[in-house]
DNA sequence: GTCATACTATGATAAATATCATAATTTTAT
DNA sequence: ATAAAATTATGATATTTATCATAGTATGAC
């Protein structure tokens, strides 16, 4: 992991946005003066489960998981994040440690802001701390819905939801290289390894999909969908 | 449902917490003076998926459960609320409509605070801001975090969990009065009402609790303990 | 390049859970 | 009070999913 102070620069952030619209310019300044940027590999672990939440965090560029670890049990996948999701509000006012990790899925770049100046942006400036709880409350929202959504549906239904969720929401084309392995799909949607690896092999046997390895090809998107949302 | 304008003369009560440490008087005025209670019996419906958020509302006593209701197929109970867990906090900053339904499992209470009031106090008093935005973290966190560790039991382990929350956390007695019936508490649960009959009735067969109707009495509760940790 | 390790894959079997059927019991409505 | 409806209960069976076993494949370390 490498560090890279720098300024705020970042298109499409939406902590930018949040700041230009609603915060006093000498507040920008001391935020930006003090933003770290961190650079991570693939694999690499961004948060760990326990640790202290020190600053803010938000996700620039790349994906990550956030996921709980448990002893030596299987770990639990609770979302997949893209960049401007934040990473780190789960907790961030309510508690001094975190209670999960985070590791990226691709190379990622992360905003480490300084909590403290967070707070007192958040004391002074109104219409910054209503935009902050608004994007708050919008994250757990859709990780309780999507959780709810995956816990009603069989495997085939979950293994279906998750490429998807790849194709439409994260990387937008119908081809793509998955950023989980299989136990990691099985750790997000909940079953088993083999079960999630077997089921794959289904849906290419009946033409939903094409498997290369770590990459997918969605044939026949309507009948997966159709699985999605009866299976 | 009966409507019941009254003072902020809540005992307990996180809100007036809030309100008392952090806003000036003529705030606590005016929020005082919009504040409704309302009465719902026992099966009441509080809040209902899709309707407008017109309120901020909480829960002054009594006890619900929020859940979503999807078309003809079984509803999911997501939490079970007791007093000063707010009631609609999840959406309340994110979204215009409400994402799932709350109803009355025993007779409550709940107050309503003026939307538009709150926000003002939060666009002008930053400690207020930061309190609302803590409550609102712990309880999203305490939703993933459950559910996190529901969906990593099996079904022995999952009625045990139920029984001892409600033993533990919401009365406080080895014996209680179940507020949900066994087809709730699948839906809470995410199994078949049948199996969670069954789940029950064995551990009556094995001495663990025993059962009258709706009221269980927990006999063995260092073994129930172990099914809920280790099932 | 080769070995070790992890990942993907598939089959056989076991275990968990859901579904279907039926009946007793309790609750609710009239 | 009584009928209807919902809830609780249990057994039999089917289905789903997990576990165990084994092997091929890919990946990373040296």
């Amino acid at each position: 992991m490498e560090e890279v102070p720098n300024k705020c620069d970042c298109e499409k952030c939406d902590v930018k946005e949040m700041f230009y619209k609603n915060v006093e310019a000498q507040y920008i300044e001391i935020v930006c003066n003090t933003k770290i940027e961190k650079v991570f590999k693939k694999g690499d672990m961004i948060i760990e489960e326990g640790k202290p939440i020190e600053s803010f965090i938000y996700l620039k560029s790349g994906l990550v998981k956030l996921y709980k670890q448990g002893e030596d049990e299987k770990g639990q996948i609770i979302i997949i994040a893209k960049p401007f999701d934040f990473v780190n509000l789960l907790s961030v006012f309510s508690d001094t440690n975190y209670n999960y990790s985070v590791t990226a899925l691709e190379d990622s770049v992360t905003c480490h802001l300084d909590l403290d100046h967070i707070k007192n942006m958040i004391r002074t400036n109104g219409e910054f701390a209503l935009s902050v709880m608004k994007k708050i409350s919008k994250v757990s929202d859709t990780i309780i819905l999507e959780s709810l959504t995956i816990r009603k549906k069989n495997i085939h239904g979950r293994v279906a939801y998750i490429l998807l969720f790849f194709a439409d929401q994260i990387y937008e084309d119908s081809y793509f290289e998955l950023p989980l392995n299989r136990r990691e799909i099985a750790e997000f949607i909940g079953k088993t390894t083999e079960n999630v690896i077997r089921t794959l092999s289904e849906f290419r046997r009946d033409g939903l999909i094409k498997i290369f390895g770590k990459s997918i090809e969605i044939i026949d998107k309507e009948k997966l969908q159709q699985v999605s949302d009866f299976g």
